[in-house]
DNA sequence: TGACACTATATGTCGCGACATCTAATGTCA
DNA sequence: TGACATTAGATGTCGCGACATATAGTGTCA
């Protein structure tokens, strides 16, 4: 097998399985991946704008979130307010319902790192880390990280 | 943000980004990537069971792959044949047609893997291959790929 | 002002991908 | 042989994730 080919499948494998997981942990919270990804989103950077997160979510790149969402509105986690300056926005607030969830997911979501870190074990990251970087940053959705970061 | 994390997410973007890229490449065939996944393992080890094919593929691991395969099936590229030895089992093989589409997938995902090796550049991808192998292996998705090379 | 381009969001559709459940065929063992 | 577990596969459900299209509000410029 072409080692390029090799690390398709492998980054490919370790998405659905990272995803797989998190899923697992997140079920008793009645949230999916991507729904917590939202959730942190809004926790450090409310109020957003729809096309605002999606710009930061890796999860959903290029399209806007807004099944997404729909879904936090109605599990009563987030509220949709048209911007009275530019009544085509919405802006996206957390509920405190939500704020106290998005807690409870950073915590989920530390226990899942915590066990990549002990998958890892003592391997070095840094050159994998190096190499994903720049291969992201040539690409939308690693764009959404960089958007994050900045 | 913890590098972790950072890791977590660059696996998430590449995987999305590499997805997008092969359905784009694969819509002229008709294709979806799983699709093609299916069918190039399909032409390396024909006949196989459901459970077989669904032990080796990455995109679809632990569940068996028969929505997949029915669209296959339908689209006139795969044939189901009750195994007479075992009436539980399913023998999945290649029409004339599937094979001539499995040798266009080939040509389609080289080519994705020649921009994949462009992005790369000349930086190193051996420690960060070995890394990934290594989280993989400890892994149900990783362990597809092992049995795709045993 | 009015035509028209542009932007933000919403929505329809399709194929996953994970989970749970169902059915039929086979194996096991008293 | 007959009860029961096991296995292979099919199927129902839900939430994405990518794409295309629709709609309403805003900006631009003759």
């Amino acid at each position: 097998m072409r080692e390029v080919t090799e690390l398709r499948y492998l980054i490919l494998a370790l998405q659905r399985e990272g995803n797989r997981q998190l899923a697992t942990d997140l079920r008793p919270l009645g949230l999916t991946p991507s729904q917590a990804e939202t959730l942190g989103l809004l926790a450090e950077r409310e109020p957003l704008t729809l096309n605002g997160l999606g710009e930061m979510l890796v999860c959903e790149s290029g399209t806007n979130p807004s099944r997404i969402v729909d879904r936090l509105v109605s599990a009563g986690l987030v509220r949709r307010v048209p911007n009275p300056e530019d009544r085509r926005q919405v802006l996206l607030t957390l509920t405190d319902h939500g704020r106290e969830l998005a807690r409870q997911v950073v915590e989920v979501e530390q226990r899942l790192e915590d066990r990549l870190v002990a998958l890892i074990g003592d391997r070095p990251v840094a050159p994998a880390l190096t190499l994903l970087r720049d291969m992201a940053a040539q690409v939308p959705a690693g764009r959404a990280l960089d958007r994050r970061r900045g």
